[in-house]
DNA sequence: AAATATTTTTAGATTCACCTAAAAATTAAT
DNA sequence: ATTAATTTTTAGGTGAATCTAAAAATATTT
């Protein structure tokens, strides 16, 4: 398995979470910074070696060869984030990239041995669950802090975006996994909240409203 | 700099360490396992970004740039060698491949970070040296046990082949880093030597003698 | 249901790192 | 000092993963 095929499994397989009945060419294009032709191409190879099911023009999903895979790959990107930040002393916006290059390192031993040394961590930095050896995965439920009712008082568990745009500003606001939010206002104009984190009062976007998970 | 770009380097490193007055392009073809002319190719272009002196039929070595850059490569080789041994229980035996994918992340605060975290090390597993963040590597005196006088007692500090066949006969025979050696015999006809290790006489032939390092 | 817009695929190039086969340069042997 | 052997380079080609531009299929709008 190529480091390129990969990374196409991988975005097919974070794609098919949000559109299950089929992923798209042209979102799998976007996710991977590259042309719908050159998924195109990609797509019949990963075909031909039956970890998608693909039909031209109707979208993509995963076999569950495909599926295990995928899983796997997320495995290691989410444990060496643990590593990175619980080992390294990483900032939680400083992960992502390295992550994606050592995710590719081919060895089982390693990986199940990183797993121990970390004492199977749970969850990422980030609050994304880790799939363990078999490639099993919890879900946990979680909500949008854009989905709280006013007046409601909920724990950040999660981003939805992990983008060191977003994660820095989480980190300017004091924000971080953990943190207690308190929903006192909701604009319906403009989906903008006025919520309570550390005793203060802060106004967030709906675009931060609709990228931090809590529970 | 490509991962193949990397693997050049290195190796050019290794070799001009035994053939100072500069490298043959089918020594480099041999120790990558590739063809004489795809390494003509290749050095074109490291002689093109300024790593190497190149003039053809004359052989190659590397420029200030090359050497520091090659150094920076084995740096995070024989870190992560470290790391994989101390913290995730690999053998010696077992380290060498993954290092090889491992050495090729590119992250300067990853290594950095991964240095201090392993204490600085100053060895790798095998008892070679680690260059320092700067490139600097310290240059121990040693011997090869072929090299050592009868009747002379000297400690085991390294191996000159890391293959997983000579590590794991080294394993067989409880012969590791620290291990002393006392040279018994030595037969003037093929170069085999009887010595004496944890108290019992173990014949070892010349290829193990030229492929041990003592001090 | 046509016309239009969008999405996806095909066709044909490009770059990288490799290859084979043959030519050229260097080195060794007679 | 030729000849022979070896080493190295050139010339031309391959597969992987990308690209652009154009064609084909699907989806949306009027």
């Amino acid at each position: 398995m190529t480091t390129s095929e990969e990374n196409y499994l991988k975005v097919i397989y974070h794609l098919s979470n949000l559109s299950p009945k089929g992923v798209n060419t042209n979102a799998i294009a976007a996710m991977l910074d590259t042309k719908a032709s050159s998924v195109t191409d990609m797509l019949k190879k990963l075909s031909e070696k039956d970890w998608i099911y693909y039909q031209k023009y109707q979208g993509v999903s995963l076999t569950d060869k495909g599926k295990f895979n995928a899983k796997i790959i997320v495995r290691k990107h989410r444990l060496w984030e643990v590593f990175l930040v619980e080992k390294l002393g990483f900032a939680w916006d400083e992960v992502h990239e390295v992550a994606e290059e050592l995710e590719h390192i081919k060895s089982e031993k390693l990986i199940n041995q990183l797993d121990q040394f970390l004492n199977f961590p749970s969850f990422d930095p980030h609050g994304d669950p880790i799939p363990n050896a078999k490639g099993e995965i919890i879900k946990i439920e979680k909500q949008l802090v854009s989905e709280i009712e006013v007046g409601k008082t909920i724990t950040c568990v999660g981003v939805k975006d992990t983008s060191v745009n977003f994660l820095q500003y989480l980190n300017k606001q004091n924000i971080s996994l953990g943190t207690k939010i308190k929903v006192l206002e909701k604009e319906p104009f403009d989906g903008t909240l006025k919520i309570e984190i550390n005793n203060s009062v802060l106004v967030i976007s709906d675009k931060i409203a609709n990228n931090l998970y809590v529970k």
